[in-house]
DNA sequence: CGTTACGCTTACGTTAACGTCAATCTCAGG
DNA sequence: CCTGAGATTGACGTTAACGTAAGCGTAACG
C-alpha cells in the first residue's frame, strides 16, 4: 500500500486554495483528514475528494450536494437497500449532468454563432473602409 | 415586427424567478426594459436576455461575468476596434466553456464507472443472500 | 367609492462560502 | 533556550444573490 500523504500547505498550492478553504470544508464534512497531534494528514483519498469538490464547484454545485455525490464514491460496505437508494440518487445525478451538458453545447453553439455573426461584420467594416 | 411584451408577473411564471430577481438584475444593469410610467415591461430581448442570464448561472458563472457575456450578443453598431475586442472576449469565453465541456464529460464518464462498481456490488449482494 | 390585485421603491435581513485577524501551540534549527 | 515557520482554534467580517417586510401608487372591478 501506498501511504502518499499530504500537510495542509502541500494540497492547497498544489490546488490554489487557502488554508481556511480545507478547514471550512472539513467542518462541512466533506473531508475528514488524519490528525497527526493536532496537525491534520492528508491522504491519497482526500486528495481525490478535493478534487471532485473543486470540479463540482465548477460547474455551480453547492458544497452541501457536492457532499451528497461524494456519498457515490465513498460506497464502503453498506447494505443492500442503502446500496440501491445510493445508486438511484447516482442515477439521478447523472440525468442532471447529462441536461446540463446538452444546455452546455447549445450555449457553445449559440455562441459561435454570435461569433460568426461578429467576423462577417468585420470583414464588411475593412472592406467599407478600403473603399 | 413583432411587438410582444410582458409584465414583470408573467415572466417571473415563465422562468420561475421572482420580481425580486428581475429588479436586481436590472439594478445591476443585466437587463433594462421599458417603462410605462412606472412600471416595467419587458420586450422580447429582454426575454431573451433572461434566457441567457439563466443559463449562465446554471453554469456556475457569475452575474458579473454574465453581464460580460450579454454585451456579445448585444453588438449594435459598434466601432471596428471595439468589435474586434468584443470578438476576443468571445474567443476567451468559448474555449473556457469548451473546457468546461471536456470536464463535464468526465465527470459523466467517472460517474458512469462509479455505477458500473455499484451494480456490480448489488448483484454479488443478491447472489450471495440467494445462496 | 372602497377594496383587491399588481407594481414600485427603500431598506434591512439572510445564506453560502469563504477572508481576516488574534491568540496559542509546536517543533526543528542555530 | 530563543526564534521563526507552519499549524490550530475561535470569532468576527465580507461579498454575492437574493428574501422579506413596510409603505405607497394606481387601476380595474363590483
Amino acid at each position: 500500500m501506498d501511504e502518499e500523504t499530504y500537510t495542509i500547505s502541500e494540497l492547497c498550492a498544489e490546488f490554489e486554495v487557502t488554508p481556511r478553504t480545507l478547514r471550512f470544508y472539513e467542518s462541512k464534512e466533506l473531508i475528514s483528514p488524519q490528525r497527526i497531534g493536532q496537525r491534520r494528514l492528508y491522504s491519497r483519498k482526500d486528495r481525490a475528494r478535493l478534487k471532485l469538490i473543486l470540479r463540482g464547484k465548477r460547474f455551480g454545485f453547492a458544497l452541501e450536494e457536492i457532499r451528497q455525490l461524494l456519498e457515490l464514491y465513498h460506497m464502503g460496505d453498506q447494505q443492500l437497500t442503502q446500496l440501491e437508494r445510493t445508486y438511484a440518487l447516482a442515477q439521478q445525478h447523472l440525468s442532471e449532468m447529462e441536461e446540463k451538458r446538452r444546455e452546455l453545447d447549445q450555449a457553445i453553439d449559440d455562441l459561435k454563432v454570435q461569433m460568426r455573426w461578429c467576423e462577417d461584420k468585420v470583414a464588411t467594416l475593412k472592406k467599407g473602409s478600403a473603399a
